[in-house]
Order: structure tokens, then C-alpha cells, then sequence
DNA sequence: GTTGAGCGTT
């Protein structure tokens, strides 16, 4: 097994009018992002306002994780943090 | 011009 940490980043509190390119143009330069999507409501499709990015690199998820956390985009306080879903964050190797 | 608090969808 690969010890892989989260490639993949949560992003909250995004303004409603920021864009899965968005997020993409403001991650690329922290790394190789290799997909961005933004979250919405399936049924009023309203967007949720978070979002998940992931990169090529788990370094530079974490680089763009501590880069972009607490960030203003489009006038806006947003948050990142490693996303919860298919990447085990399983940094520990026997110590 | 839609905020809040959150972990989706190919």
C-alpha cells in the first residue's frame, strides 16, 4: 500500500459566485491541480458554497492547504482542509 | 449578486 496523505482539499465557505475554475485558477499556482468541482444542492441547485480540489502531489495540497486556509477570495474569508472522502490521510508509518 | 455550516461527483 502506497502511504498516500490527502491529495484532496475541502474548501468552505467559498462565495456563491466563485467557480470550480475559480478555485482551479487560485490552486493552480500552489500546485498541479489535477480536479476541482464545485459542491451544489442536487435538488434546488443552489451552490453549497464548498468545493474539493485535488492535486497531483500531496505536498502541494498541503502547501496550497496552509497557502490558501483563511484566504480571501472574491472579497471572502474561505477555509481549506483535507477532504474527509477516498484518501486515507495515513501520514504514520511505524514509528 | 445568496448568508449560514458543511465533506461531492464524476
Amino acid at each position: 500500500m502506497v502511504k498516500r496523505l490527502a491529495s484532496q482539499l475541502f474548501v468552505s465557505r467559498l462565495s456563491s459566485y466563485t467557480t470550480n475554475q475559480e478555485l482551479k485558477m487560485l490552486f493552480s499556482p500552489f500546485g498541479l491541480v489535477t480536479q476541482a468541482s464545485l459542491v451544489k444542492d442536487p435538488k434546488t441547485q443552489r451552490p453549497k458554497g464548498f468545493g474539493f480540489v485535488s492535486f497531483r502531489l500531496e505536498e502541494e495540497a498541503q502547501k496550497a492547504l496552509e497557502a490558501m486556509n483563511g484566504r480571501i477570495v472574491r472579497g471572502r474569508l474561505i477555509f481549506v482542509e483535507v477532504a474527509n472522502t477516498g484518501s486515507p490521510e495515513n501520514g504514520d508509518s511505524s514509528a
